[in-house]
RNA sequence: UGGGAUGUCGCCAAGCGGUAAGGCACCAGACUUUGACUCUGGCAUUCGUAGGUUCGAAUCCUGCCAUCCCAG
């Protein structure tokens, strides 16, 4: 610890504040770093790294603003339009846990000589005394565990973070900030994606590519069509709202046609999948599954996790099997697997098995 | 042009003389470090239009307008 050198992401909220608080407190050798993302971000970016430097100046440690604007764009927007584009679901705030924080930020911090890169994330990571393996596990708050958005990061990564906060609670995390006197301890939590100012992705895309995403058909399970969307773009599975159509009962996206550029409707009911098949996994207990295994998954953040089974494929993948089946399983997302409080391992959806 | 039918919120649709249901859509909040789902709240002083009857009409009567169907 005492060799420990710290470079505390801070976003200039109230949960990294108390995590560069406390690492302080604990004797920790500690900077703070806020990472410029974007240009045309929400209302008061230019107020969060501000508000970063005036929680570092309380606690008496450097603060640094690292410039990764092009970085953030070639490895977090660029893969959410493209993703979009092919007609996935991305996970934008997963890809940048994995590429950003924990990837261009840790090697930036490891080359200046820093141990380790903390952040305000609600998860803990354990040591596994027998395998020696990192183990990504859930935070003491259930509410606020986050360890779906952290479950791209591999043990090399893990070995160099360090999260503060894994053993308090929002109540906790709020209290000590206004103990300490921060002037962000009321802070609204973030919510949303960082880089879409309105919400409106659809309108973020056009901006971003240049592109034009036409207009196209809406149709039924039976591939009639019963209207006109506003381009495929625009919708997700089992999406609902903003859909634009009155068909009497409500209707849900059940099938995107990239190709085609067609939407189709269905009631809820027809959004159900036993199962589904994941790339790009990720495991913590154990280099690679090689055996059927007994978890729970999650397939979004928030939502519980459901009793399932995950199998190991041929490629190098694994399909994960559910006890239940499960509502709007969508390619592009994440799903991460538990047993008891840690994480089995993450990987990526690319298809609902029916 | 004759004959028939219908015109109630963006869509569908109750109402049938007593002072405008509901669903879908939409909007606003809540929830949420992704997209979604969900939840809560809002949403026709007015019933194609102009008159009439009545204490009182979206509901009855008349004219007009519009749409649809069958004849042609």
């Amino acid at each position: 610890m005492e060799n420990s050198r710290v470079l505390v992401g801070m976003s200039g909220g109230v949960d990294s504040s108390v995590a560069a608080c406390l690492l302080v407190q604990q004797g920790y050798a500690c900077t703070g770093a806020t990472m410029q993302l974007n240009n045309h971000q929400a209302p008061g970016q230019a107020g969060d790294i501000a508000d970063a430097r005036n929680v570092c100046r309380r606690l008496g440690i450097g603060h640094q603003v690292f410039d990764f604007r092009e970085e953030f764009a070639r490895l977090v927007i660029g893969h959410f339009a493209a993703d979009y584009e092919s007609g996935l679901t991305p996970n934008p705030c997963i890809r940048c846990n994995q590429t950003l924080k924990f990837g261009v930020l840790l090697d930036k911090a490891r080359a200046l000589g820093f141990t380790h890169v903390a952040s305000g994330h609600y998860a803990r990571i354990r040591r596994d005394p027998d395998s020696g393996r990192y183990l990504l596990c859930k935070a003491a708050d259930p509410a606020k565990d986050q360890t779906y958005f952290l479950a791209g990061l591999d043990q090399a990564q893990l070995s160099g973070i360090l999260f503060p906060l894994g053993e308090l609670n929002k109540a906790q995390v709020r209290q000590l900030a206004e103990e300490q006197g921060f002037h962000n301890a009321r802070k609204r939590d973030s919510q949303d994606i960082c880089f879409v100012p309105q919400g409106d992705y659809a309108a973020f895309l056009r901006d971003f590519t240049g592109k034009d995403y036409p207009p196209g058909d809406y149709l039924d399970l039976k591939g009639n069509v019963i209207g006109r969307h506003r381009g495929a773009i625009h919708y997700t599975l089992g999406q609902r709202k903003g859909l634009g159509i009155a068909l009497g009962a409500p209707a849900y996206v059940c099938q995107k046609d990239m190709a085609r550029n067609t939407v189709t409707l269905g009631p809820n009911e027809a959004l159900f999948s036993r199962g589904l098949e994941a790339r790009d996994w990720n495991w913590y207990p154990f280099p690679v599954l090689t055996a059927p295994l007994r978890v729970t998954a999650k397939i979004r953040h928030s939502q519980w996790a459901a009793p399932a089974t995950v199998h190991p494929m041929e490629d190098g993948g694994a399909k994960v099997l559910f006890d239940q089946p499960q509502r709007a399983i969508t390619p592009g997302q994440a799903v991460v697997l538990y047993q008891a409080d840690f994480v089995v391992g993450g990987g990526i959806i690319t298809k609902a098995i029916p």
